[in-house]
DNA sequence: CCGAACGAAGACAACGTTGTCAAGAAGGGA
DNA sequence: TCCCTTCTTGACAACGTTGTCTTCGTTCGG
């Protein structure tokens, strides 16, 4: 044993490492009651004097536990594997940040993988499947996957070998469960926002009718017209590319197409960019906002928002809270419990600020 | 042995994990072997066959190292940690991605720990030792601090232990080598720029004066302007808050100081935000923009720069570049190679676009 | 004064690798 | 036939923990 000692000692003057038997050692205790005390083990009994005795050693050595020998021994890593496209395109980092911030609140450690942005079915997953066996590697105890913008995804095959969530995106084959915005409930409350200011008239301004967000905010909209006995007229639906220009181009098409007493009073735009877009063809016509025309938007992007005058009133999208949700779920997950839903739905709130 | 054995697939059916045992059972070899060929080790002489046998094996059995325990044994985790505001502030998220991307090519893990936005000397350090505490004993090979704003930052200590770079930021007490913008070059290729397309009287919309970024690009301008031998007015500098509001006050207050044959011609707003402003104000007094005033913003803020119309030239901040750049520094630093320069400086490119 | 009950020590096997080394088998050339 | 490569093996010690068990002093209540 003196001999092992030694030998711990001169590995540890070589490569700067403390460790337990060293903290032993110095506490005069043995390597299992630092295990004890330092894991907080309940069925143990460690004296008092012994435990600050044994913490008074982890400080004066600067003992610092090895995450990886104890995952190795104890066959659990406390680590999450985040893969997602939003470094590449960060649109919706708030999912980072909020996944990062409940890891970090339940002591887990956030592994994040870059993916390319894959389109639903394509075949560009190289660098998704990579990733997904690197996290493996690194034995993660749950997978996230979250996309930049809500759509359907393929998930490579190695996910389903441990506990696997979606954020802002959902499984195309319907087997893992996933986080995403309410889009519908989103669109209702817009549109209900202009209602009660008065708005009678309403013009949207829309994405890819194909895609999920439309068609979910659409739908909310007609819900919110037909609460009010209004339908929603498909003439004043016009859809464009989801850019400011795009927004312009349709903003243009809507205003200019009707006389004065038969132009919308306000319009929704699915968007904050093509709203910008709006905001351009709108005070183009001499017209104010929100005296002329009221407009809201979808998406609540900062920087467009809050720093387009007058601001933008917007319905934000949930994307902190969903990477919350997500990594409770995993964790729930993770510590066997049934799932509650196939697909949970986070609210979006309304933003109000002076388009309105 | 064979009760080794044993005990071994016991564990591998109760964990579902297959180990290099297994593989090389599967392959009729030894564990050896399978280690030469898995780490691709030079001085061992393998024949192609048992090669071949031995991936096959891997592939057949779906063997994945265990990372962690390959980290254990050989000391090293090919891990790096970086730790960032950027995740609770996302401005710069390039800075992100250009370092992950530059991770994943180098066969390294990022493993991202958040801070909150720390002042230069506060004593708001809690959440940021925690992080590099967490860090270490994860036992990364080195550390990566990144801000979102250019300024000097204290680190904690224990950063110290192990090759650490800063991105975007510089060590106050100077001792730690960094990654920064060439605020100064940007400077000149803006008003270089303006200087080009025939302005000679710009006004400049400036930050808070003390900040680094507002210092160097000043100074970037008076030295383009020298070289045209022309001086910098102090009255045409205005500085104003770093938002869309500041700057459309400070755009005022140059536009209304003078009668129109002493307007500037040009203005040179050291952020984009403030350019977003500058522009309302530019146009609410029926002028055209670059027509009657160009403006040339600073930062490159996608959303703002290329939604607003007509798109702001702009000069871009390298995040991207600078992130990769901190990686490959940190990779030199642990691979030993000496440190070759304290702080580097990495190029401000001009975005032409419509504004000027 | 005896037997619990408690606090702690010590031993040992795992976890899945890496790394080193001595030694054996097969094959080739002289 | 013998030696010398070229492959390949088996053994063993690390790496730094966790986890389980047995053992052994103390101390305390009865």
């Amino acid at each position: 044993m003196a001999k092992t000692t030694t030998t711990r000692k001169a590995a540890a003057v070589r490569q700067r490492g403390v460790t337990m038997t060293d903290v032993a050692q110095h506490a005069g205790v043995s390597r299992t009651a630092v295990s004890f005390v330092l894991s907080n083990r309940e069925n143990a009994s460690i004296s008092e004097e012994t435990r600050t005795r044994i913490n008074d050693a982890v400080k004066a050595l600067g003992y610092r536990p090895n995450a990886g020998a104890r995952a190795l021994a104890s066959q659990r890593s406390d680590w999450y594997g985040l893969v997602t496209e939003i470094v590449t395109a960060p649109f919706a980092v708030d999912i980072i940040k909020g996944a990062q911030d409940q890891a970090w609140l339940d002591h887990r450690f956030l592994l994040i993988a870059p993916s390319d942005q894959a389109d639903a079915v394509g075949p560009n997953q190289g660098l998704e499947d990579a990733a997904t066996e690197k996290l493996l590697e690194q034995r993660v105890e749950g997978l996230l996957y979250a996309a930049t913008y809500h759509r359907g995804v393929h998930v490579p095959e190695s996910a389903h070998e441990v506990p696997t969530v979606l954020i802002n995106c959902f499984d195309a084959d319907g087997k893992l469960p996933s986080i995403v915005p309410d889009e519908r409930g989103g669109g209702r409350v817009a549109v209900d926002r202009l209602l009660r200011a008065g708005h009678s008239r309403i013009g949207v301004i829309n994405l890819d009718p194909h895609i999920p967000a439309a068609v979910g905010r659409l739908e909310g909209a007609r819900e919110a017209l037909a609460g009010a006995g209004l339908e929603l007229d498909p003439e004043l639906v016009v859809s464009g590319h989801a850019t400011a220009d795009g927004g312009y181009a349709a903003a243009c098409e809507i205003l200019d197409r009707y006389p004065q007493q038969d132009r919308p009073t306000a319009l929704f735009c699915l968007n904050d960019r093509m709203a910008m877009g709006a905001y351009d063809a709108i005070k183009e016509r001499g017209l104010t906002i929100p005296g002329d025309i009221a407009v809201i938007g979808f998406d609540n992007q900062e920087l467009i928002a809050s720093y387009l005058r007058p601001k933008l009133t917007t319905v934000a999208l949930p994307f902190e809270k969903m990477g919350a949700l997500g990594v409770q779920t995993l964790a729930a997950l993770t510590a066997g419990q049934p799932i509650t839903a196939d697909q949970q739905l986070v609210d979006c709130p309304l933003l109000e600020r002076s388009s309105v």
